[in-house]
DNA sequence: TCCATATTTCAATGATCCTTGAATTATTGA
DNA sequence: TCAATAATTCAAGGATCATTGAAATATGGA
């Protein structure tokens, strides 16, 4: 994830409904969610969220596939995953004061170590 | 960090001279750096640096204080590690697969152990 | 007090973003 | 083929954001 990408997922992330879409797909998992039942959850309009899942697709933080007459959209967590390192590598220059917060967080969602992941 | 201060504070990410600045700020530590100065190394004009400047305090994610003449800016480490915690934890539900490459970097830059941090 | 420095505020302009509803496209089943 | 379902595209509007230059504010020194 360089620099270009990030801006376009900070801008990605800083709108309501667009955020509300990506924590439902990461706890929706692999499966995804098709448009409507995203629309229908987010209490948004199908022409309304269709834009913004555009948007979002753009940013690179969901894809989309099409499932019979639905589109299933898919939260990509590689690209979350890089924007959480951006943020911590190249936007706050690794230092530990900002960094030991979330290493504590990831200490406890990760199975490995400090020492397995050298 | 709540989901209306991430929201505000992605948004002032997404824009580059802003997350310029930030990045900027990070690096100079806790001296920080005078309005001036960052308008300078950005190459923007002063009238500009300072709607800018509004916008990240706003956000939280900087914060000022005057010096004399100089108005001296300085990274909020604290927002910063909450916005990477909001990321991880709130955003990505601590999803092992988003947040395991994450974890990765954060143990090379913080001093402590999964072990440790529990 | 007067001037220079450092920065912010303000108004105006153009650009981008969000929302809405109508029209369009794609797919499936009768 | 025709109708129904699922979603997108499009145009129009209002709202918010970014940039600019001029004017205003705050501070310190002669």
């Amino acid at each position: 994830m360089d620099q270009r990408q990030a801006l376009v997922a900070f801008g990605a992330l800083s709108q309501e409904t667009r955020l509300h879409i990506v924590r439902m797909l990461v706890v929706s998992g692999p499966n995804g969610m098709a448009a409507g039942a995203i629309a229908e959850k987010a209490e948004v309009s199908p022409s309304n969220i269709s834009f913004h899942l555009k948007e979002l697709e753009r940013s690179g933080l969901i894809t989309q596939q099409r499932e019979s007459r639905s589109i299933i959209y898919t939260a990509n967590y590689e690209a979350l995953g890089g924007l959480i390192r951006f943020l911590m590598e190249d936007c706050c220059s690794g230092n530990p004061q900002i960094c030991a917060p979330a290493a504590a967080v990831a200490a406890c969602c990760a199975p490995a170590t400090k020492e397995e992941l050298q």
